[in-house]
RNA sequence: GGCUCCAUAGUUCAAGGGAUAGAAUAGCGGUUUCCUAAACCGUAGAUCCAGGUUCGAGUCCUGGUGGAGCUACCA
């Protein structure tokens, strides 16, 4: 049982016993000793003082004594106002560190539960390469997968496409007039990056087009929707939706372009996917089931054909969901992928990693499920982010200030280059190895960088101020890895053994506790992660563990330590440690090298 | 206009109603015959404003100021 546990435990018997009042568990509240205090646990008394009757400081004096006769962990106590900080014997850390060591997996064990969480994440338009916010998107998926994975939870990641509409007609058709049959292969460019080149080039021309219109007097509404380029871009999307032949093929080609640029970023990236879902598949999906809401009186149809849900009950307003001509809008489309995927799999829940910009979508996407009837509605959660935004405010494509995604990628990748020749650590290592090593440190160093961040908030990103390498971030705990991992090597080197246990006799010092303290937060940083689907938590975690780790290494030394029993509990922190910041830095993506 | 979210050192981020608001970075000053100095130590610096609830408020409530998002028969 956990120190904590026992005390609490304590508390509350003696309470009751002396003054005939149960606390409730709310009132037993135990922290950790502040740093500034003598001390390891803390009780905050005040909660307490309503059922003792006595000034917080004497209920403190009272409880602190009984707990040192009591509890054998407890070999002291100081009371600073109505805070009781409660010392804990080094004998008992030394234990925990045993169990810990004893546990071979950092991990939780996988849960029986047979139903799965699906996890939505990604989902890019195929009309332009991806951004910086579509890399927030994409690593924090990918770690709430893994947290989620870890706290022992089944997972299944999938991505959906969107892979049709009038944005992607625009590229096409730009392509067909000014694309000279220009390809991947002929431009050098990566798929997605020419795509995107003619969706600006669409853009460009269609302002064009509205200006010539404007500056001969026609309002500025009307100049949008006569501008020949719409229209055809419009009669471009009929022809497709009518299954025109060369259309689609266009759109095949395209597409595949764009699929092997986007396929190529995830790879550097490090996400992936269970199961890819396109739009051109599921867009027709819903339908039936918005039709199915009318002949349920939950939904009703307008003069003009349209289908809409009225959300005024909910405080919302009236939401369209089919068109007068019958077609889907997104929100249809959404409630057939959902009823289609708790259909398919053994699902429990659903997890959609969307923007905030989309928060009134996915809270109106709730409410019309469960009017359709769908008690799943309930298990329909979205994981909505912040923006990452500029200095100078939102990112804005038509001012060329998005940050693009392969771009940043490759600046990381050679600062960490420039930074590392400089220390010159690697001069010895052949090309392949360094460039690999320089590829692991400037995606840690942005994998850190995103996720340490609340997800919920919206981030700064300053272009101008490379992301640090130094300090709180993703390589200061590979540092820190990579340390661990060199005092192994020269361990092994030099034959020295790591025990299965720890010789009782060692008593821990401070720095040690310290580390100990920490490592046995592991499991519960996990699950609270999982639970607040926040990979910020195991980022701020690892932070800290390598913190108080390197703090320890400064002061000691582990493999030239005199004492043989010393040594031994050293290494055994060591790699309790090393085993501890290795898998918290996979729960974010982000691989540790040998050296660096 | 309506709805939602946000506001913490110069800057980027922390802080489950609890102690003297933590880090990092930038600034200043130190540490290397010893397991990797991408490290370690010291110094200085912050809760938007006004009320309220509470033994106790950055955190909860009300009002204001400033910012972002949403309010499409786009996705």
């Amino acid at each position: 049982m956990s120190i904590e546990k026992t005390i609490e435990k304590e508390v509350k018997s003696f309470i009751e016993k002396e003054f005939g009042q149960t606390p409730a568990d709310t009132q037993v509240q135990l922290q950790k000793t502040r740093k500034e205090f003598k001390g390891d646990v803390t009780l905050v008394v005040f909660p307490l003082v309503k059922l003792i009757r006595k000034s917080p400081e004497q209920a403190a004096d009272i409880i602190g004594l009984h707990l040192k006769e009591k509890t054998a962990e407890v070999t002291g106590y100081n009371v600073v106002k109505g805070f009781l900080n409660l010392e804990i014997s080094p004998n008992y850390w030394r234990q925990v560190l045993n169990i810990l060591y004893g546990e071979k997996d950092a991990v939780v064990a996988p849960a029986a539960d047979e139903m799965a969480t699906m996890i939505e994440y990604s989902s890019p338009n195929t009309n332009k390469p991806l951004h910086l916010g579509h890399i927030r998107n994409n690593l924090l998926g990918h770690s709430v997968a893994k947290i989620l994975q870890a706290a022992g939870n089944k997972v299944i990641k999938v991505n959906l496409v969107n892979d049709r509409g009038i944005h992607i007609c625009k590229s096409m058709l730009a392509w067909e007039k000014w694309g000279q049959g220009e390809t991947p292969e002929s431009s050098g460019l990566k798929g997605d990056h020419l795509v995107g080149k003619y969706y600006v080039k669409f853009d460009q021309e269609y302002k064009k087009q509205i200006k010539e219109r404007t500056e001969k007097g026609v309002p500025a509404k009307e100049a949008e929707k006569q501008a020949p380029l719409i229209l055809e871009a419009q009669e471009m999307l009929r022809k497709w939706e009518a299954g025109d032949a060369e259309v689609n093929a266009l759109w095949q080609k395209m597409n595949a372009w764009v699929y092997a640029g986007f396929e190529e970023t995830y790879e550097k990236m490090g996400v992936g996917f269970d199961k890819i879902y396109y739009e051109s598949e599921t867009y027709k999906l819903g339908k039936s089931k918005v039709l199915e809401g009318i002949e349920n009186k939950v939904l009703f149809r307008k003069e003009d054909g349209s289908v809409w849900a009225d959300l005024k009950e909910e405080g919302l307003d009236q939401k369209l969901l089919l068109r007068a001509d019958g077609t889907s809008v997104y929100m249809t489309q959404d409630i057939g992928t959902a009823i289609q995927r708790f259909e398919q799999y053994p699902v429990k829940e659903l997890i959609y990693v969307v923007g905030n910009e989309q928060n009134y979508h996915f809270q109106v996407l709730s409410i019309i499920m469960k009017k359709l009837g769908y008690d799943f509605a309930d298990n329909l959660h979205h994981l909505s982010y912040g923006m990452v935004e500029l200095p100078e405010g939102k990112m804005k494509s038509r001012e060329g200030t998005v940050v693009d995604a392969d771009d940043l990628i490759e600046e990381m990748i050679s600062t960490a280059r420039e930074m590392s020749e400089e220390m010159g650590k690697l001069d010895e290592f052949e090309q392949m190895e360094k460039e690999n090593i320089h590829r692991i440190l400037g995606l840690g160093a942005l994998k850190y960088f995103i996720l340490k961040v609340d997800p919920r908030k919206n981030m700064t990103f300053d272009p101008k101020e490379s992301i640090d390498f130094n300090g709180n971030t993703g390589p200061f705990i590979q540092y820190t890895t990579t340390r661990l991992k060199s005092v192994m090597r020269k361990a092994e080197e030099k034959n020295i053994e790591i025990p299965a246990e720890i010789p009782e006799a060692v008593v821990p010092n401070e720095k040690e506790i310290g580390v100990v303290k920490l490592l046995k937060d592991y499991r519960t940083i996990i699950a609270e992660a999982a639970s607040e689907r926040s990979p910020a938590l195991i980022a701020n975690y690892i932070y800290e563990l390598a913190r108080e780790f390197n703090q320890f290494y400064h002061d000691y030394s582990i493999l030239h330590e005199e004492s043989e029993e010393i040594r031994q509990f050293r290494l055994v922190l060591s790699k309790e440690t090393l085993k501890t910041l290795t898998h918290g830095l996979d729960l974010l993506g982000i691989e540790t090298p040998e050296r660096m």
